[in-house]
DNA sequence: TTGTAGGCGTTATCAG
DNA sequence: CTGATAACGCCTACAA
């Protein structure tokens, strides 16, 4: 482990000097020794002990992403094939920009205090907080917090979010379009101040602009788990009353399918379905499924930004970034009008 | 912040005797002063710097997890979807043994070399490694180093890794005993050394015990995303010398089956396909994946174990574990005995 | 049974 | 232009 003690050493200069150049204060050293410095680093693979400099400045080039575990569920973050897709984006974004990113599950806010104070991490990524004691936490804490996919908000925290309401909207209005009428909701638990809340709220109002009464009987909450949702898909089969289902998610709008299939329907033919996310699965379904494309990779991205912003503390407009949705045309929609 | 100084004032007693307590050296400090300072510790609120402690003892509880980005690659390891469902897995064995996860995409050796002076990584998970440069420098660490699905070895490494052979030999034994004899072969690039190879080996193998001549135009091998995937699927479905698929990957598979339809292939009626993997995506397509099936959470925590045990120096009997694969049957393949 | 002191690698402050 | 020196929080000999 070459130090810049080394580094000072061989080239005949003191510590300062050294830390000076490494940093750029090049202000006031002398071209020579800039160089002297400069290939003694190359020739030494000098590397800066992080720790160190954690230790004495404060700030920790650490980024945690924080999956929080609520109750008894037990998969974490990366175990969402959506989320999953945007972790990548995030870890290179972070790394283009010197920062380096810890992956960590938390239960109990103290769990993430803790977490926070064993590194003195710089920043912070949360996927769906709800408003809540954890999110309460997040709102008392010093360092620039990046809410991902959550709908509450507070001056300390900012927000990288999605048209939810519109692509509930959209989604549905597209299926009333076709002609359908009677059209189950299907989705996680609906929590209020929750991405699917929102997608609720634009499915209840596109009815409503269609003059279509809101039925409770059409919705249906659960869990994404692969067998809950084929289950769901059979238990709709046999549902007389339903032309077509809007899931929130592709992979439940999938499992659905599976089961409807299982139990004898065609789709589009006897029933109509339709996804969120536009993740690749619904290329390889078949019939391969209509749904509302969101774009993962810039959602990363767009949250390194944005925390980068917040800890060079620059000046921002608003603390919140909304990605646009659009709506993918594939083959899982049949229309009534034919 | 509050440190171990604060609770030593707080208390009355020295840091070491703090330290002590909490590093269960307690052989040498009375049963009160325990107390004592315990319950300052509770009542302050103190959390161990890890950097701290990083910077005195040469031991950071970091471990990397190690995406290597060869040459014009542009996704990470958590894009993967088989490999992302094992990381979920990592962290959480890693966390209840008191390490933290930090996940970072290398290019070169010296990023790797960099990152891990940076923190005094103390060890590291990597995924896909050949005989390469990048392996030779891997073994020439001083940390514990485990290698997951790759085929190089060394006495420095550990390895957790599948019968892929078998997994190989298996898909295809299963095809032949359902009559199949002109069986594609669709995979990744197969590189020496590699997971791919073994199955590959797996897949010749079976061919050659059942006195089925190889032929090299039956190998397909392509990048795993989507598009391409089901190129593939379209490409094949005009081959009239083929009744039969075996793809290396269930993404791989999925896509090819969608293309297959897509160029009006019926499956496994017009020709059969088997996965490898059985992720989730097994059970929504239509008809379902048959394919071999690997436990991806159990392969996250065998690593851990792995690198704690070296962690801890204890002896290991060898440095190899090898998860066992099964066949799981479902709809897409058809026994031509009918 | 407990305390003192030195040092890990780095940076910042303040002199030279 | 450059160099001591202290400090960050912790651990570990060694002393008492």
């Amino acid at each position: 482990m070459t130090t810049i003690k080394d580094i000072a050493q061989a080239v005949g200069v003191s510590c300062t000097t050294v830390s000076n150049v490494i940093h750029g204060k090049t202000g006031r050293v002398s071209a020579e020794t800039i160089t002297l410095i400069n290939e003694a680093i190359d020739k030494l693979g000098y590397v800066p002990n992080m720790s160190a400099r954690a230790l004495v400045s404060s700030s920790s080039k650490v980024i945690g992403m924080i999956s929080h575990l609520t109750s008894n569920k037990k998969e974490s973050i990366v175990e969402d094939p959506f989320h999953s897709a945007f972790i990548g984006s995030i870890e290179k974004t972070l790394r283009e920009n010197g920062y380096y990113l810890m992956l960590r599950t938390v239960e109990t806010t103290s769990d993430l205090m803790n977490f926070l104070h064993n590194w003195n991490v710089d920043g912070l990524f949360c996927t769906g907080v709800f408003q809540d004691e954890f999110f309460e936490a997040l709102t008392t804490l010093k360092i620039p917090v990046v809410l991902i996919d959550s709908y509450v908000s507070h001056p300390n925290i900012c927000n990288v979010g999605l048209e939810d309401y519109d692509g509930g909207y959209t989604a549905t209005r597209y299926l009333i379009d076709k002609g359908h009428k009677d059209i189950a909701f299907a989705s996680p638990t609906i929590k209020e101040k929750g991405v699917v809340y929102e997608r609720f709220l634009g499915y209840k109002n596109a009815l409503k602009e269609a003059s279509i009464p809101f039925r409770k009987s059409l919705i249906f909450e659960q869990e994404l788990d692969t067998a809950t949702t084929v289950e769901l898909g059979k238990q709709l089969a046999v549902r007389k009353d339903i032309t077509a289902v809007f899931a929130t998610a592709d992979i439940l709008a999938a499992g659905i399918m599976a089961g409807l299939r299982q139990a004898g329907k065609m789709i589009p033919e006897d029933i109509s379905v339709m996804g969120f996310d536009d993740i690749n699965l619904c290329q390889l379904t078949s019939p391969m499924l209509t749904t509302i494309h969101q774009d993962a990779p810039l959602k990363g991205k767009l949250a390194v930004y944005f925390l980068m912003d917040k800890l060079d503390n620059k000046p921002l407009p608003n603390n919140e970034v909304i990605l646009p949705i659009h709506l993918v045309e594939r083959e899982s929609v049949k229309s009534l009008y034919n």
